[in-house]
DNA sequence: CATGAATGAGGATTCATTCAT
DNA sequence: AATGAATGAATCCTCATTCAT
């Protein structure tokens, strides 16, 4: 819905930035909540425009059409992924708290990005149609996997673990159960009545993943 | 679309049945697909009803709105799972064997059932707002949980498994794998340039989440 | 602009007819008056309806799109025309006089059919890009090529005329002429600052158009 | 389209001129094209802007407004045709070779400025509204009928031709068929399959309309 | 039980144009 | 002389839903 004419809504002044850097990322942050929250079909351009200092005109300016939105907030959200992920020094430590430490900060970054995890679900209702067009995703992903790759090399050489795993399918799993759990929170909390965020369980579960994990890698 | 333009499309016939429980059970069938493809909001009430023998009306006649007719789908859909995974005689096996049984259906299960597991995620984008209308949910999950339950205590007195965890965490693993790796085969295998679903990969999946848990469960 | 809400603005009563045979007559009579007067682009679909019983709606109700509306329109323009054109027995005159007639027909026809004129106009801006998905309008064509040819051969046999014509470029002739007149009539009368409709010079050039195919036919 | 989105799109360079009027004479040739293509209302001003070495901006610095870029056009189109149309010595000639020499060169100049009888077309869509604008109009058509009034007064006083005709009818008649022929080349082609700039059949019409025009003139 | 016709309210997108420098 | 940023007002079109029989 758009504005009443004449009153003015709260939210954010309509004053002419001629920042388009500013603009645009402004843009961005509000589209990434409203598609987080409601899809790519779900989501209305109105609502993002609504909620930002600029215009609904101003999204076909810069991004095209809604498709485009969706495309510069699913890159925008990576990148932000990984530039928390960036420092971690797991070649000083030894494999198994190399692996820990490397499953803990999956587990701390899917739970604190709630936004990106949803946008990544939403990306796989529509079969991962538009993220072929976001290079970096691949990026950030193969560096998950050469750092995750070194850590098993490190460990098997040490005997420690077993040598017939891909380290793509041991991030599989860690990825599984960190996504998983912040994805489904919303039906697995409904069926079996709890909540998943609550800090004991989410605890527990931390400990879980790398029992897991670990447990996986010795046996045989 | 919701014209009679096209003069006469391929596909059913359009003849009056006078089988309520037919045209509902149509209706059902094709909207699943619609929804499963496309989420609650991308799903078309035209498109659905073009694809069936009946009109886009017997939808408000049958079911009152698009969202009824999606919480029809859900339950259906829990039905059929449910259909399935019925028998199962896991007290006569040992509590590894149960347990690798139990895992190995549940793997079964949701990689059969493409259209539940994308049903499921995309509650999770709505909050689980209908899921909660479908009481025949917690039921079957119940269910598990009790077998599952039962398993890791039989193990438990057998001094093989830990003590200390509750079987909804260790389902919830059990599922994070097994769903995560059907719902988000899209962007996984486009990040990684790989097919979930490769014979070998998905076998070597099956054997990785059973040696996960019994890795963990044996941990301490 | 669509209606402002309250108010009821002079036009069409909005009753629901239940027909749609009339509905769809009354917005492609509408709709051809538009396009004929402000081309495809031009054409406002919310004017058509404004002007209509019916609503905008109904234009995608019943034919898909404006550009699916511009094509019924080109249709029913055609039948027009050639509903007209029907009756005219040529066979009973001799080859002059049935050239005559048949010119004068042409004449008047174009000059009756300003919209039609138009329309075609419009078509010739688009290439004809749309004409082609009309059959109509080449069997209507056909048949006045298949009548003037059999003037020319029986006016051949008479040795009056020429044999080397082809009648399709006879008819080029003949149509050039009548149509030029009317779908030109605003340059020509805005350079020379004149009327062309006027009726003197009206009845002029219906003279002269058939002065000239005639001389032409004689020629050599 | 109208955004800063594509990165680098081939074309014309994006260089500072400082030649003004090398600035406007490219924005009209470009302007040109797309108006003889997509009409008044069917042009885009950004795709002018586009294809120029210039801003849209430069347009409104220059023409003002869309509409006054199209006058700029039409003139600059009439400009053209006047150019070529020049010089031709037709005193030396008896009439009918004065008259096949006039005709001869309608002809050709029709054929050679397609888009000019676009723009001509598109002017009688809008009602010959902006053609009063460009005064250079009426001056080259006043030549023409002063130049095709002297022949047609040699021919009546050698005897050739009939007295009864104005110069502006003959011209009509002239301007109608070598017109026509360009601007419906495209529906009567469609119509009739076939393609009227093929060269035998080119040559074919220009003798039909010298002939047609000198045997009205003979006539009586 | 069934249905073809009809629709209000919104939804994405485009257009020519102006602002501020 | 020139321009990148910004925009109000349309404009085409779609969606879930209801009416009348």
């Amino acid at each position: 819905m758009d504005a009443p004419r004449a009153s003015r809504r709260p939210g954010p002044e309509r004053t002419r930035t001629n920042d388009p850097e500013r603009t645009k990322a402004e843009l961005i942050e509000v589209a990434m909540a409203e598609f987080a929250a409601n899809g790519l079909t779900g989501a209305r351009v109105d609502a993002i425009a609504e909620r930002t200092r600029t215009s609904k005109r101003m999204i076909y300016y810069y991004f095209g059409s809604k498709e485009g939105l969706y495309l510069a907030v699913l890159e925008a959200a990576y990148r932000q992924v990984r530039a928390i992920e960036a420092e971690l020094d797991l070649a000083a430590l030894d494999p198994e708290s190399a692996l820990r430490a490397l499953i803990d900060q999956t587990f701390e970054n899917d739970d604190a990005h709630g936004d990106f995890i949803r946008l990544v679900t939403i990306e796989n209702i529509h079969r991962a149609e538009h993220i072929a067009d976001v290079p970096s995703i691949r990026q950030i992903n193969e560096r998950v996997i050469a750092i995750l790759g070194a850590i098993l090399e490190r460990g098997r050489e040490a005997g420690l673990f077993r040598a017939d795993l891909d380290p793509i399918d041991v991030h599989l799993m860690i990825s599984a159960f960190c996504f998983f759990r912040v994805a489904n929170r919303h039906t697995f909390g409904a069926i079996f009545d709890l909540d998943l965020s609550e800090p004991a369980r989410r605890a527990r579960h931390k400990g879980m993943i790398a029992d897991a994990v670990l447990g996986m890698l010795r046996a045989r």
